[in-house]
DNA sequence: GCGATTGTTGATAATGCCGCAACAATGGTT
DNA sequence: AACCATTGTTGCGGCATTATCAACAATCGC
């Protein structure tokens, strides 16, 4: 039998100093009401009130319980009500896990300043190099929410675009005068590229969106790596042309350490994606985390607004 | 749902790390387990834990709500063993009601030597000269004990017998020496008879068990009372033959301003009875007092052991 | 990759709860 | 003193919630 009922009519029949009108405050019989505090007194074996037909009386140890009681109920009321206000406002820490170069450079800036906007919110921002796994890093790592350029395996994660953000390609100066500036992206099929690749050394294949719509271009590439510093270095170095997420390079093409060619055409783009866990109800710390993102992104040049995302 | 259940089940695959384990400790199939878990977000509408097929661990709402529940159950543990004790041995206040004669002449110093011997427990003694109206007594006035000679309509109480108080006859020496000792129950009939009455003045019987069994004489009344003190001081007063509580009398037949007559004769006797609440399980603090009170009174010489009782 | 284990979800069976009504008790009233 | 109204309790039937089994989706180790 469910303990807070019967603990309910106990408290609610001690008040009323009565079986009948405490059953019909509960919207119960009073043969239930009964059964209730008879059930409580069976578990604990004392009797907790004294009843005549007239009225209705604590027990000592009635006294004792129903002080019990109405503490339990208490908590109950402060424990909910805090729980229940996360709910609805952000509360307690965020937990980012990301890629560290990304992070590094400009996400950072991004979560100290949404942790001066929410100062009720503690925030913690892992940086990694491989920052996702798989779905348990959440249960395992105690994760929030992971951002990151991969998108998942497994379904029991759900994902929304935060920001779509821009490629581009670039070379050092010295490296364009010498080997000459491309103005079409099937020019770069002559020279030397920094391919940043996902895993392992491939030929690669450059996309842009230009004037004509889109177009690709199988690229030659003499120099891999799957990290975009360095890429960079290479390309500083005069190694060739790369193609890096602008962020990267934001610093470098600031300074004329690298140049930015084909500025006439949109280079490849890679939505950076916030991943979280499944829940029937988003946490409003993540929710509120990820609005900001969003916001904050469409704000930087390297970035565009999302594409269209499944989940609004 | 019974929540306790649920909040059993929660702490418990938060210890285990494991919904498997969890309902292997708790008997219960996994299924069960999770949705008792499920049923807890679903009323809190926060995810309490982040689970994958290989870990469970708590998001921060859930870490709360653990404390919580710990703590709920901490209270239990503690509320629920405290009553415990107390069906185990005496504790609290024992509140006492008694006729005022007997109380104030006797039954305090009984009383008394109850709450010396069991210093942890409190006493209170209430006097009144009617002591007992109903049953009603025990909620309303809120009784543990009602002493008393007169039996009890309801039957919502129980009662028990706890000594039988000896009645004496007894007489100044004065009005002995005038209107002469009698020698046999008979002889009372030609005597002034103070008659100690319930209600209202009537012939009276008394009854008397003697060496020939069970005698009755039809007293005649000179002086009706229902208190015996009054009866006490019209025998005093040497108005006549009075017969009456022995307890009442005691310091008068010590001191010689009564003598008994009739010493072979049993006079009629009335059982001291202890009314308290019907219960499942007598309080111990009242049980305890009930045979302290039987030891004592059995070593009164105003008592005798009570018959045998319905309840052992 | 496959396979074993984990947590979740449908459907069925059963336990337990709930309300109605009769009952016992009791205190007020005439 | 006897009736009556009201209170708390208890037996029984209907029914809802619960618990289990089985199948499923997911995921990590081998």
């Amino acid at each position: 039998m469910d303990r807070f009922r019967t603990m309910e009519s106990f408290v609610r029949v001690v008040r009323a100093g009565s079986f009948t009108i405490a059953a019909g405050q509960l919207g119960l019989s009073r043969a239930l009401v009964s059964r209730h505090v008879s059930e409580l007194e069976r578990r604990l074996g004392v009797r907790l009130l004294n009843r005549s037909t007239r009225s209705v009386s604590l027990t000592e140890e009635g006294a004792a319980y129903l002080e019990f009681c109405e503490k339990v109920f208490l908590d109950i009321e402060n424990s909910e009500r805090a729980i229940l206000r996360t709910r609805l406002e952000p509360a307690g820490t965020l937990k980012l896990l990301a890629p560290k170069s990304f992070g590094a450079m400009h996400l950072s800036d991004a979560v100290i300043a949404f942790a001066k906007a929410q100062p009720r919110l503690k925030v913690s921002l892992m940086l990694e190099n491989t920052p996702y796994r798989g779905s348990y890093d959440f249960a395992e790592r105690d994760l929030d929410l992971v951002l990151g350029f991969s998108t998942v395996r497994g379904s029991s994660v759900q994902e929304q675009e935060v920001a779509t953000v821009e490629w581009v390609v670039c070379a050092a100066p010295d490296y364009l005068t010498r080997a000459g500036r491309p103005q079409t992206p099937a020019e770069l099929g002559g020279h030397a590229c920094l391919v940043h690749v996902d895993v392992a050394p491939n030929d690669s294949i450059w996309r842009f969106e230009g004037p004509q719509g889109l177009v690709t271009v199988k690229v030659r590439g003499a120099f891999f790596s799957n990290a975009a510093i360095t890429l960079r270095k290479a390309a500083v170095a005069g190694l060739g042309v790369t193609m890096v997420p602008r962020y990267v390079v934001a610093d470098e093409l600031a300074s004329g350490e690298l140049v930015a060619v084909l500025p006439r055409y949109r280079a490849g783009s890679r939505p950076l994606l916030a991943v979280y866990p499944q829940a029937p109800v988003t946490p409003p710390k993540v929710q509120t985390f990820i609005d900001f993102l969003k916001d904050w992104m469409a704000a930087q040049d390297f970035a565009r607004p999302p594409r269209m995302t499944a989940a609004g």
